[in-house]
DNA sequence: CCATCAGATGACGTATACGTCAACAGAGAG
DNA sequence: CTCTCTGTTGACGTATACGTCATCTGATGG
């Protein structure tokens, strides 16, 4: 393979993942990055890369930090990587059922809010008053004349 | 109707609504409940408590404090209600489209984990290891004799 | 009259993942 | 030599919804 010896700055690798150099420099902080020095400047390898893609991965999946780290600190000492994988595992499927909880949650909210959604309206609508209108601005004091009511379509 | 003059206090409230006085009294420190007071000591008519449920409503739902805040304020100001009604709808539906959003984010991170559960279940099998057996408390050092992998009923 | 207790109040803590700011240092340009 | 970048560090701020003290006060029971 090509010696693949490149090095990359803070505001490199920030740009490059769309992440600020604080952000970056925090998860060194918390122990989930350990770049070499130039002097007092940070130098990232592409194995430094590789971790922090890993984090922001993890991040994305809904995992802490400190969850990060514990696969990363195995990563490092367990090479066979048994352990990290079962650790792994386990995390996701904690991960998916906290998920399956959140999600029962969120459509029962759903739920809730349509029909408050539907109460409204009605309300609305007994008092003579077009409910759609309530997308617009607020309604001048002096009530506008009369809408078409074909400006459904957002997006 | 019965004279429905009952009284409540801090407590009582939090008691039979299931929240700690501190957290009643956090509500009335931002605007979104102004009980009467005797002396010091407040005092809570089946209205502050008709609010309270609103409020814990409203949290249940996703709201912000700051949120709820605005659907009360109209509330007392708004005799007709027609205000109160409008924005209600308007945050309901914006509320509605942010748990859509959410809800996509969670199934895009539902099928992501289980892409990542499938291979580390491949891999894990490909060095001999049973994958359920991660469930079970951290491996004592020794490997256990074999286990019997009838036991996939997790309800 | 004193002990006790509910209730009030203010200050500070908590958790998470950074943002913001100030002060400072080394390195290259002119 | 001075200016200007980058980069570093530490300290503090942010947002949310309270929890946890410690201290104080008024009312009540005995």
């Amino acid at each position: 393979m090509p010696d693949q010896q490149r090095f990359y700055t803070v505001t490199e690798l920030a740009e490059e993942l769309e992440v600020t150099p604080r952000a970056i420099r925090f998860y060194e902080a918390k122990g989930l990055l350990t770049p070499e020095r130039a002097g007092a400047t940070r130098v990232y390898t592409h194995r430094d890369r590789a971790r922090l893609l890993l984090i922001l991965r993890g991040k994305r999946l809904g995992f802490s930090l400190a969850e990060i780290k514990e696969f990363l600190d195995l990563y490092v000492v367990d090479t066979s990587q048994t352990e990290q994988l079962r650790l792994l595992r386990k995390k996701v499927h904690e991960r998916l059922e906290a998920l399956e909880v959140q999600r029962r949650d969120l459509e029962a909210s759903v739920e809730e809010l349509k029909d408050i959604e539907r109460v409204v309206v009605d309300t609305l609508k007994n008092k003579g008053i077009d409910p759609d209108a309530i997308f617009d601005e607020v309604p001048t004091k002096g009530r506008r004349p009369r809408r078409a009511k074909a400006a459904a379509n957002e997006d």
